[in-house]
DNA sequence: TATAAATTTGCAATCGTTACAAATCTGAAA
DNA sequence: TTTCAGATTTGTAACGATTGCAAATTTATA
């Protein structure tokens, strides 16, 4: 879902992140929009705005950003690495023909699982993969 | 969780495959383990026993199996691919620390969606991380 | 302004995966 | 059994995403 920051900056400097343009940017594309890029989609669209950006500043500050706790990898394809700012429990749905990556909420919370009792739970993914709506009525299925 | 298949080659047949020496191989590692193991841990489990055997195939057959509904893909890390002979709905945990990837059940009936009502899904995925039992009495967690 | 620390950059290296063509195997026809 | 076509496997090269690393640049501090 779409972050509702009112001060990116503040917001960075709250997690312990020092905001450069770079990292201000990169975090900006990641929570003004619900696409949950990857880092060829946000390096693309910084290229014009920051020229002399290098991929590599993108690798590194989402690495910074993941160990601040700022945002989440979305493993839901195993060719492309994906990104979220939202880092909430909320499940995620792609679709398979036009490639889109969309939100949806878990209504009830999660189920005590029994044969994890004992185990510490530090991250869960809720992944969907199918048809959207738009794509069935353009296409047929 | 563990297949119990008592003959993989009839098995592989009614899957529209035919039984090579490779295949059967590749298929009882998946099947009779609860190991979730990728490309590497099939071909460096498999080499002793078929010193021939080529890592493309390890690759070429784990794609045969998915195309024929026989294996699924998980992608519960972004730096390691994973395969499964149980394609039935189920969560997985992977232990940070282990490093381990095990089998639970999800007790109720997935929750329906509203937000993707009309949605065709064909694929969900349940992951959890974090420390297993075993490794929190070991170390300190 | 001078200097040190932090950050960014570019490029080479690495790793998992795929493309592709040659080699090998299998099963049926002769 | 021998021959041959098709299926399968193999090895190697190529590819793309990610990382390592050292130089260049920027920012903060004295
Ligand atoms: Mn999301
Ligand atoms: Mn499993
Ligand atoms: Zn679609
Ligand atoms: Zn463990």
């Amino acid at each position: 879902m779409l972050l509702k920051i009112e001060n990116v900056g503040q917001y960075l400097r709250d997690a312990g992140i020092k905001p450069s343009i770079q990292r201000l940017k990169i975090f900006e594309i990641l929570a003004k929009s619900y696409e949950h890029p990857t880092v060829e989609n946000i390096y693309t669209q910084l290229s014009p705005e920051i020229p002399t950006l290098s991929k590599t500043t993108v690798y590194n500050t989402l690495k910074l950003f993941q160990k601040h706790g700022l945002v989440m990898v979305i493993n839901i394809e195993d060719n492309e690495t994906r990104y979220d700012a939202d880092t909430s429990f909320h499940g995620h749905f792609k679709c398979n023909v036009c490639g889109k990556v969309s939100d949806f909420n878990i209504p009830n919370t999660q189920p005590l699982i029994e044969s994890l009792k004992g185990s510490l739970i530090t991250e869960s993914h809720y992944y969907l993969k199918g048809i959207c709506a738009e794509c069935r009525l353009r296409t047929d299925n």
